[in-house]
DNA sequence: CTAGGGTTAG
């Protein structure tokens, strides 16, 4: 096809009088139009063809403009052009080349180009050997990648950076940090790319503490790096951390990029700052949708509903485009705020008026919306409808609904069938359990808890953090291993004193039914979150804000004793959930004890 | 004219 049309060009009046100048002219169009980031690929292409015989470089120009394009798949096909007008090519011929098979993960085409390469000569080019390694590990290739990159005989860092980034990119954080550790000279790269594999394995303090390394190094942070220690900092709820990042950006006066200050708003969110998210969210220029949607979320999660409508209204007037991404936060924000009118209208618009295909999460939401308001038979009819099975988080969901609203038919049907479908999940029993007691049928409850022993099924432990000057400190339900034990201990003691004061009863029913009534509630008082708030009370000064960061959903036990905590030593109590913030101020939850 | 690193939900 591209030949065709070539030899039309070659017929245009123009062309018989074409001059060395005017070619000139054409090969800096080319280069002009398919290089620069504003430039025009599709006129660069126009231009292309009007030249009769393009030397190498100009195919390479291509390529090049082609393999930076959203669709590379141009690049390959002139590549095939090129073979087949047997045009030599150059060392620059493959890099670009491999970057648009890398993009497009081509397994087929980058075995044949590094067959080529063997052919043409140009194995010992590391450039070509470096971009061939990367598109292998794109499509999935480790062993293909790191054959390759033994063979390699003069390693530059490129190759060691693009064979870490192979072994984090497909989930071998070992064997990434293995290498890491050998790499002879890092640079930044280097080290983003290991902290990058952390933060996207959940090893967050890790992420923290090898960025420190790198500090100590001497190696200059960048956004990008950045960009991945506020996403640590977001996890753990790190504030002071995360401050610290925003003063150093501030401090070196760094251009604050999309990515940048979407971390930026994500970690002030995240770590419960919510005014600080929305300062930062207010400076940003040319906001794109990552941005919008993490200033969404933020507000979602705080339990802000009508401030998150109001941002996405407000978004669609800046001429931004939600995404699906987007209508998830708006949904989840409708579902912690109790929004159902709001949440039907959005989940209807999406299909209709943004062309967006609902999700399983997308409906997920809608069960939870309708789930709180109570409307069960409409939340299990969605779900028989909906185009794709259901996965167990929307029954789940539907299942803590019932929970709530005291539907224990339904309950009991969908435990059964999740504990079915997953069988090691120690939440689904506990559930299914719980609700058998709520019915009084104790002997059913105490089957279900001993099918969970005997199948041998734990629960995932919970596990709470708080920060103090910059320390995240962890403490897991019955731990003892910490420092100061002795003084939480202490401090509980003296908390429930005052608690029993003012009439709180420990809630012990939903536990294991094999207990004594002392051990229930000494279990129950080894929660995570008690003794994080016990060590925070300890350790600031009265009326200090006390920020908890839990890897599971708050109990109810904890919920209750936490907001009469927030009265008896007025002080706020931000718990970060599993899914949102609970401020506890006064006595009151900013959940509305729905969660 | 070359190669490698980041982000929003669940």
């Amino acid at each position: 096809m591209l030949k065709h049309e070539r030899t039309e060009a070659n017929s245009h009046p123009y062309d018989q009088n074409r001059t060395s100048s005017r070619y000139h002219l054409s090969q800096q169009t080319v280069n002009l139009c398919a290089l620069s980031t504003s430039g025009d690929l599709l006129y660069a292409r126009r231009v292309f063809h009007t030249i009769q015989s393009p030397n190498t470089f100009m195919w390479n120009i291509m390529i090049k403009g082609y393999s930076n394009d959203k669709n590379p798949e141009g690049a390959i096909l002139l590549y095939n052009q090129m073979l087949h007008n047997s045009i030599q090519h150059t060392e620059y011929t493959f890099p670009f080349l491999l970057k648009a098979c890398a993009k497009l993960a081509r397994l087929e085409e980058t075995e044949q180009i590094h067959s080529h390469i063997v052919k043409t000569g140009f194995s010992s080019d590391v450039y070509s050997a470096n971009s061939l390694l990367h598109a292998y590990a794109k499509s999935g290739k480790l062993v293909s990648a790191r054959c390759l990159f033994d063979r390699i005989a003069e390693r530059d860092i490129v190759s060691w950076n693009s064979m870490v980034d192979a072994y984090v990119k497909n989930k071998e954080i070992e064997a990434a940090c293995r290498l890491f550790n050998q790499t002879p000279v890092k640079n930044v790269i280097s080290w983003t790319s290991v902290i990058a594999g952390c933060v996207t394995s959940g090893s967050f303090k890790d992420a923290i503490h090898i960025f420190q390394k790198m500090q100590i190094a001497g190696v200059i942070p960048d956004s990008t790096v950045l960009a991945s220690i506020l996403s640590a900092c977001a996890n753990l709820g790190a504030l002071d951390q995360g401050k610290w990042i925003h003063a150093y950006i501030d401090k070196n006066q760094m251009q604050i990029d999309e990515a940048l200050g979407c971390n930026l708003v994500d970690m002030y969110a995240k770590c419960g700052d919510i005014v600080d998210a929305l300062k930062v969210f207010r400076t940003i220029k040319n906001k794109g949708v990552h941005t919008w949607t993490a200033m969404i979320t933020g507000f979602a999660i705080h339990g802000c509903g009508r401030e998150a409508l109001e941002l996405f209204r407000d978004m669609q007037k800046a001429g931004v485009k939600p995404n699906q991404i987007t209508f998830t936060s708006a949904l989840t924000a409708c579902s912690h705020a109790g929004l159902l009118e709001e949440g039907k209208f959005l989940f209807e618009s999406m299909q209709r008026s943004y062309s967006l295909t609902s999700s399983i999460e997308h409906y997920g939401c809608m069960v939870n919306i309708l789930g709180r308001a109570g409307c069960l038979t409409e939340a299990e009819e969605l779900i028989k409808t909906m185009p794709m099975n259901p996965n167990a988080t929307i029954l789940g969901a539907l299942l803590s609904a019932c929970s709530i609203h005291r539907n224990f038919d339904l309950g009991k049907r969908l435990g059964k069938t999740l504990i079915e479908a997953d069988p090691n999940h120690a939440g689904r029993y506990i559930q299914l359990a719980t609700t058998f007691a709520a019915t009084g049928e104790w002997d059913q409850a105490v089957k279900v808890r001993k099918m969970m022993k005997d199948r041998g099924v734990t629960k995932f432990p919970g596990c709470s953090s708080i920060e103090l000057s910059g320390v995240v400190h962890e403490f897991y339900v019955c731990d003892w291993s910490h420092q100061q034990m002795k003084e939480i201990n202490l401090m509980w003691d003296r908390i429930m004193v005052r608690l029993r004061q003012v009439g709180y009863i420990p809630m012990t029913g939903n536990l294991l039914l094999d207990l004594e009534e002392e051990e229930k509630e000494t279990a129950i008082h080894r929660h995570s979150e008690k003794l994080a708030i016990a060590f925070g009370l300890i350790n600031s000064e009265p009326g200090t804000k006390i920020r908890v960061v839990k890897n599971l959903r708050v109990c109810e036990d904890c919920h209750t004793a936490t907001k009469l905590i927030s009265e008896i030593y007025s002080c706020e109590i931000v718990v970060r959930d599993r899914t949102r913030f609970h401020l506890f101020k006064d006595g009151k939850c900013s959940c509305g004890d729905y969660w």
